[in-house]
DNA sequence: TGTAAACCTTGTAGCAACTACAGCTTCAAG
DNA sequence: CTTGAAGCTGTAGTTGCTACAAGGTTTACA
């Protein structure tokens, strides 16, 4: 259709989405983008589609989306005419578990900062942290903090 | 020292910290649990010291302390005549990161929630969710939820 | 036109913290 | 003494990238 075609690095797309040209050919490689075309050297060359499609992809990320939901997202997105429901039901599902999620870590907030105060800064036999820690009788909540808390 | 020695499975010993039989294999090849004696088999069998230490690494996990963290936990707990104050400076520093990780998970809570309410159930084509995240200008904040947010 | 810097290519390995096999051996109960 | 559960090692998979190594391409400038 239009003449400025596929004229944009990889890396070029990379910056324009934020993101890094690993990044890019990592999402090529498992089907978030689809193969671009290369230059008669081999490299990669993208058009403004691939920007806006990175773009979402990455926002839906930092949005907390797993790949895989991503995945349906874009899917979706693809099919303007489809009702939205499941776009929906992608989101909310999301949302449930961002707020288990800072359930789970207010209530870990609170038993770390109780277990910081209650520490009197004498030696480690009788660190307040050391005794929570070996000993989940002495937690504020039984068992509420349990499953993956990794942070960022 | 006593008649009791070292009578506990991995799956025993496992079954009282709360988790599994590889788990605690893999604390070992890592160097948070010592190497277990072994029946002239070769099947570990451990003590209730074990128990301890396992339950100790297992809690400090559950607080969402990293493995690196439980290490020098395990350190300090190990010497108890020494000062806590590094105790305190990890406990302190994983506090920090909890609340920046509540922090940012609650302004991704409200920007679901916001986008969420503001789908109104029609097409793809119009669904506000996609919208938003096709374009981060329609976020309540900007780059405010930049980073790692994988949810456990 | 030559050349050098900056960029690109593929493939592989690494991160965290486990988890899940496969294929075999040992233990404990009856 | 048999049987079935549990244990052994070693390796690969998980998630979502990131970081090389060892080369090839493009581009800018002299």
């Amino acid at each position: 259709m239009s003449m400025i075609g596929q004229s944009i690095s990889i890396g070029e797309l990379a910056r324009r989405a934020d993101c890094k040209p690993e990044t890019v050919r990592y999402y090529e490689r498992i089907g978030l983008l689809r193969d671009a075309t290369r230059t008669g050297g081999g490299q990669r060359r993208y058009g403004d589609d691939a920007v806006r499609r990175l773009t979402f992809i990455r926002h839906a990320r930092d949005f907390g989306f797993s790949v895989e939901s991503v995945r349906e997202l874009l899917a979706m997105s693809d099919q303007p005419d489809m009702p939205c429901q499941e776009v929906d039901a992608i989101a909310t599902h999301h949302l449930k578990k961002v707020e288990s999620r800072l359930q789970r870590l207010s209530i870990l907030r609170e038993e770390l900062q109780r277990m910081i105060t209650q520490c009197a800064g004498g030696k480690v036999e009788s660190c307040r942290i050391i005794e929570v820690i070996s000993d989940h009788q002495l937690c504020i909540t039984e068992k509420s903090h349990g499953g993956a808390l990794d942070l960022g």
